[in-house]
DNA sequence: TTATATACATAATTTTGTTATGTATATAAT
DNA sequence: ATTATATACATAACAAAATTATGTATATAA
């Protein structure tokens, strides 16, 4: 998958939602793209880290049927990067698909 | 930039094209991009020698107006991997869009 | 003669993945 | 009972693919 829009997704993610753990954020990815993503554990989980780390995610823990999960959720910090993250990514997306489909230029 | 997608954008120019040089390549995403897209020179040029030596791109110079200029075209082989490069990225973005914009879904 | 555009190239560094490995619990299958 | 699978987090070694900085060289405009 393409370097640099793991964070980007995450953030997505729990702009449309509360909070989310590690593992459903891997499930849910999985399940929105009918299994064409996986995302790695050795992926998300230093890049959510990092992401707590600049301060743009918090995090609970909490034992759920005897399992701890961390939930993290978007600080205020974390939602405005987000806004912009997302709308560059989309950005960024749309100029790719004209160097794709040059005929719709 | 994501990283992955230069070597596919590429590809997918010739495609289009009969060849291309370098230089010509990055005035030409610019061009397509409305300068959005800034091909760095430094992730340009190991790309193009990489594309060669994985024998999907072969190259002529020629000397015009007094420079040389390094002519890039698609092999066959080239040409075969390169569509499905391009429809794998496709299926990429799709799927990057189907998180970005839920309310398609 | 200085700045800008054209044209190629490479080295050092950083970012961001993959792959492998490790720990631990719950539950279903053998 | 034991094994396999799913759930849940984490990190280390490694690789891929950028960015940034630097270098060479020519043509043209200021």
């Amino acid at each position: 998958m393409l370097k640099g829009s793991l964070s980007v997704i995450i953030l997505k993610l729990l702009q449309d939602r509360p909070r989310m753990y590690g593992y459903e954020i891997t499930q849910k990815v999985k399940e929105m793209t009918a299994g064409d993503i996986a995302i790695t554990e050795g992926a998300l989980y230093p890049t959510l880290h990092k992401l707590e780390a600049d301060e743009l995610l918090e995090s609970t823990t909490e034992i759920v049927e005897g399992r701890a999960r961390k939930y993290y959720f978007l600080t205020q910090k974390g939602n405005e990067h987000s806004v912009s993250a997302v709308e560059e990514l989309q950005t960024f997306l749309k100029n790719i698909q004209l160097i794709l489909n040059p005929k719709l230029a």
